[in-house]
DNA sequence: ATTTTGGAATTAAACGTTTAACCTAAATTA
DNA sequence: TAATTTAGGTTAAACGTTTAATTCCAAAAT
């Protein structure tokens, strides 16, 4: 029987992957010292340093990742957690801020776990799994998230990231778009075009992100000494969506026809904006000029291109995984806001006003 | 000294993540009787049953994912395989199979793990880390992969399907659009429309998927009785790709203008066609109609909006996976292809030709 | 009255690592 | 010379599960 069990051993013994214990055998030293020179820990002498290299090359040896897990309390994952109705947005915004993570986590040897929440600050919204099952060892919130389930977390005590959103109690590690930047940088482009009369749409005007995109505008207006007209701005639209930027420029063509130029608050209304225009008949840009704000997928093939503020969304993924791997590495705390600048990116949905 | 410990083990105890100790300890069983309880093994009596579900319910138990990986020998994750090219491509196809991917392994307790190989068939491409430190339980190739790359993976003997591209040699659990009949399908659209002198655009020939596209509208002509001919078929092109498009047409154009309809072999390609008609001034669809396949994001914004194939890249995804779970739970070897069928979408690109 | 059976729970080994504590011999110091 | 340090390892416990083998006990069968 034993002989047996010995036989089948020695039969399956090339086929199956080696452990730490079949290289240590190989190179006549313990488990311990294997594991020693794995990470090069320097109380090995060179001589044995290289037998174990060379039991490991020919036995093409990778410690098990479950093993590793369990005893040093890490899984070297990263957990990844939108909402779902930002999972399965049409445009790939958060889609590419998750590439980003994923990207930089992977150059610095862990993976990204990616998984949704309800949307609505629905009470019952469920602790993902990874975290209860200790499966990452920090985690990244993209968009904005329920208050309520930011709570939940705290107990968790595991480290925390922030993109492109954050809690306005209490402070974390967080990289946003310089939404301030942009938006008095996207005012200026159409005041440098001459323009005076700048009408402003937005849809949750409640989120920080937009806040500050009408903050930066507001912020251009003043500089170049044009007065902010409440009238121009139409910012009681549920969602920064298409149907919204559709329906917000229909209101304010209703009121008003006395602007020259138009800032959506994001490329999504901008979209809504142009078919409304161009359903009226109303010329891009001939008569009304027009900037976005995102430089999602479409811009590009839109007619006419769009004007927008590009948003380097895979490079806010990239940030905020740097800023996690500090923490995960206790180079730092983290407790910083990473800024990272929109770019002005002109096509030809805005050109110079001629009076 | 003990004291000492015992006030720090309790002092800790509460904010500790438990174990399956702790609920042994609460529930007065052994830890056997507990994981037997987790797996519901009928050996134990409803009795105990509800006594340790209790205790688990209060401590708010969790198994942790590195200990029942080890004794398991199993993940709890997939592996999602791309080329690097693939990955980085702007039109979000191999995204969406992801994202599909990714939502029914979640909906089933799968994780997924992302990564990229090098797109040359560069002989020292890496083993995938997940792969070497038994990470995944499977792995799904979405998309053309290098063949050497395929042969080095048969060593480690795990479950794998292949999406959007399989290998010639072997066969493997697969699932593919079907080509074939979309191109049939999407040429018919055009001889529906009126139109007989039938151009065909497309680069990469080799690539399976788009041999079968070409087979599809060769299939189409010859129902219809109309002639192939090889003057109309450009495919001689190396990539399938937006600048490709653009240098094809132009190509067809120099040599004959004796069409009314072009068939791209994929959206990329046509979007390079409509760039070049309209910049000398063809008309779409009033001179040439212009059908595409795959319907990427950027489709319905075109000017005019692409009439093309819809690809369904997030079910694709999702169809993997199940394929994928089905092997796992060894209900079935996997070894099929599934063939999910493209549909035809009629935007503004194509018409009926008067003549 | 003794043996069998079977239900219900326990014991203990195993999974593949890491690491604190320990050991030994050689080198250094006093 | 004796004591101490150092270099270079090894031993063994621990991480948190699963599960085969075992035990225990009461009921059923002989």
């Amino acid at each position: 029987m034993n002989d047996y069990i010995h036989i089948v051993k020695r039969l399956t013994y090339h086929t199956m992957p080696s452990t730490i214990k079949d290289v240590a055998k190989k190179a006549n030293v313990s488990i311990a010292t294997v594991s020693l020179v794995i990470h090069n820990n320097k109380r090995i002498s060179t001589e044995t340093k290289k037998k174990v290299q060379r039991a490991i090359k020919e036995l093409d040896y990778h410690p098990t990742r479950s093993a590793m897990g369990l005893v040093s309390r890490t899984s070297g994952n990263i957990g990844f957690i939108l909402t779902e109705d930002h999972f399965s947005r049409s445009e790939p915004f958060y889609t590419k801020i998750f590439l980003g993570t994923e990207f930089q986590a992977r150059e610095n040897e862990y993976y990204v776990l990616l998984t949704t929440i309800p949307s609505n600050s629905c009470p019952d919204s469920k602790i993902p799994r990874f975290l209860l099952e200790k499966n990452v060892d920090g985690i990244i919130l993209a968009g904005k998230v329920p208050p309520n389930f930011i709570e939940k977390l705290k107990r968790f005590k595991i480290p925390t990231v922030f993109v492109d959103y954050f809690p306005n109690n209490g402070s974390y590690p967080t990289v946003m778009v310089d939404n301030i930047n942009g938006g008095f940088q996207s005012t200026n482009h159409l005041i440098s075009c001459n323009h005076n009369k700048i009408a402003f749409i937005a849809g949750d005007i409640e989120h920080p992100s937009i806040l500050e995109r009408f903050q930066g505008y507001k912020m251009a207006l003043e500089k170049a000494k044009i007065p902010y007209e409440p009238d121009l701005a139409v910012v009681d639209e549920p969602h920064p969506s298409r149907e919204c930027g559709y329906s917000a420029i229909k209101k304010l063509l209703n009121k008003t026809n006395d602007f020259t130029a138009i800032f959506a608050c994001n490329d999504a209304m901008a979209l809504g904006v142009l078919q409304y225009l161009k359903e009226k008949g109303v010329s891009v840009p001939g008569d009304k000029s027009l900037i976005g704000f995102d430089d999602v997928e479409s811009d590009l093939s839109l007619d006419p291109p769009l004007t927008t503020m590009k948003v380097p969304k895979v490079e806010m993924g990239i940030e905020a995984t740097k800023l996690m791997l500090e923490i995960l590495r206790k180079k730092s705390n983290g407790l910083r806001k990473i800024l990272i600048p929109a770019e002005l990116v002109v096509r030809k949905s805005t050109c110079i006003y001629q009076n």
